[in-house]
DNA sequence: AGTCGTTACGATGCCCGTAAGGATA
DNA sequence: TATCCTTACGGGCATCGTAACGACT
């Protein structure tokens, strides 16, 4: 038995049982792939893909019972590599983040400063994209960290961690109306065309549920998924924009007048998912910890020991307490 | 990574950091080994064992970091293997039992010749020794499961199962003034001179606890590792024999004659213990619930499970008292 | 002097990639 | 016909065992 065999039959299963696809992803050639499988197929003494003349349609049962051990020794092995890459050079390595486009051009810029002034050697990613493609992007190892308010809770066999709880502002114009309210009211807010983000992005529902909850007609002309955008049409005079609280720049959005809206929504969590049964580097543990000080080290480890789905809600309610406000 | 480099690492600690034994062991040349654990350390940029010119002296910390990976990568192969096995030939392989005289004698005849009656193409190896060797052989894999009354529960890393309660019996050349009791007292019986079994066989203390509780005097003139011995004696008029219930064979033992003891005694039992984090082969599942009814596929499986030192004792006591008496 | 690990070297055998073959949709 | 897996084959490379070397106890 071969580490490279398990590996192969792996990542047959993830294309979808189609060995040219995962020729093509493992940079090799087909007929290795089909011999090394034949190979491991033959010394088990099963088949584990059930085979239709020349196709593969599905796996044994036998493969079915295997394949979750195959996955184990593959993560083990991963986790041995990435310890032996800390003893050998703690600092030096990659770190992929995948997070939204309100942390990666608001929150994350000045951790991400800090973390290279004191990790240069370490490469750094970041991928942009939907809370979901996040999601995904983390599960599948794509991504070492994934950053965002929304959908992260959604996938198994991610690990997650709350990071801090943030609101919302109104963004208007200089001069406009509403500036002059003595404290904003979600009614005065209603009275305007409202810009905000597309639902799926920033826990755009807290927004609706406000509205709804005081019984308000609230009219949004236009949904955007970034805040970059809402403001675009705000400077133009579209509306008002209804924005995550740290997307207002002080130096940069000087044209635009700041509303606070904490009072009027609920608070939103940010936060951190990383894969279950996955070594994270040594600098890793000080990202996440520069990104999110509560978060220790310890924190993590412990919350990735957790299994039972159950205490795992538990143990994030509990962080979700000790989460500050940004 | 190779899975052999692994191993090689592993078994060159097994053999106290000692490459040469770790060839011999394996079956292959020390520079073999040698060269795979150079491979093995360039490849992952760090040293497993730090040399002291060209001896070994002992793990780096990266190395005692590592192995327990290590271990747990071929534990999850075995796993693989053993798994593939079943499906190949649910009914074909070995087992190999560790275990006392007494249950090599008395007890498991019987079953075996059940189980062989069942199972023939299953290669049978029953390693009899001392309670404290039965453990060791199972902990390290030489034996699939261990079978003894005592020291069982020391080892770490085996789990323990309840299989059945026993007791003692008094055995006298025929005639004997014993005999003639009405009903048998530790009074009278330490009237004589006893021969028995030597301590850490067969739960010895418990017959030296019941006597000192009652203040008696006892006279033991004769130890021996197993009943035959002691039966041999007992035969040459030396004492009255205080051996297991289970030791007394109707037919070879027509000229002695048996006294049950068990209102004198605290009754003992008897365990099974396997090694954690392995996969049984059906036919081992098959032997446990012969051997010990009330032991299921699942109950094994359940134990197995449990990790926590505290929750192991809780279970254990639970089958404790759904053993029942032989 | 003996034990033990490393280095050197030649032969074996495994594995990879290219090319061709056959089966299915 | 297009897709896809298998078989066949040749070149390259890793690995194994023997032998010699060097270091430590």
């Amino acid at each position: 038995m071969k580490l490279r065999q398990l590996e192969y039959v792996v990542e047959v299963i993830k294309q979808g049982l189609n060995i040219t696809n995962a020729a093509g992803s493992l940079h090799t050639s087909q007929p290795g792939i089909s011999n090394q499988i034949k190979a491991l197929e033959e010394e088990l003494g099963v088949s584990i893909f059930e085979r239709n003349g020349k196709h593969i349609t599905r796996l044994t049962r036998a493969g079915k019972d295997l394949v979750g051990h195959f996955v184990r020794v593959l993560e083990e092995v991963e986790v041995i590599e990435k310890t032996a890459a800390d003893y050998a050079d703690p600092n030096r390595g990659s770190l992929t983040i995948a997070t939204t486009h309100t942390q990666a051009r608001y929150v994350l810029p000045s951790i991400i400063t800090q973390f290279v002034e004191k990790y240069p050697d370490v490469s750094l990613h970041i991928h942009q994209g939907t809370p979901t493609q996040i999601a995904e992007m983390t599960a599948t190892g794509m991504a070492d960290l994934a950053i965002a308010t929304e959908a992260l809770e959604l996938f198994e066999g991610l690990c997650l961690l709350p990071c801090y709880r943030w609101n919302r502002c109104v963004m208007v114009p200089k001069g406009h109306p509403l500036v002059k309210e003595h404290l904003l009211t979600l009614e005065a807010v209603s009275q305007y065309p409202i810009i905000t983000y597309v639902f799926g992005v920033a826990d755009r529902s807290v927004i609706n549920k406000a509205f709804l909850e005081r019984g308000l007609d609230f009219n949004v002309v236009l949904t955007a998924a970034d805040a970059e955008v809402i403001k675009t049409y705000v400077r133009n005079g579209l509306g008002v924009g209804l924005v995550a609280r740290m997307a207002y720049d002080r130096k940069q959005d000087q044209d635009l007048q700041v509303l606070d809206a904490g009072h009027l929504f609920e608070a939103s969590v940010t936060s951190l998912a990383i894969r279950r049964n996955v070594r994270l580097r040594d600098y890793i543990y000080d990202f996440i910890e520069m990104f999110s000080p509560h978060i220790k080290r310890a924190t993590v480890e412990e919350a990735m020991a957790v299994n039972d789905t159950k205490l795992q809600q538990a143990l994030f309610e509990e962080h979700v307490a000790k989460a500050k406000t940004r």
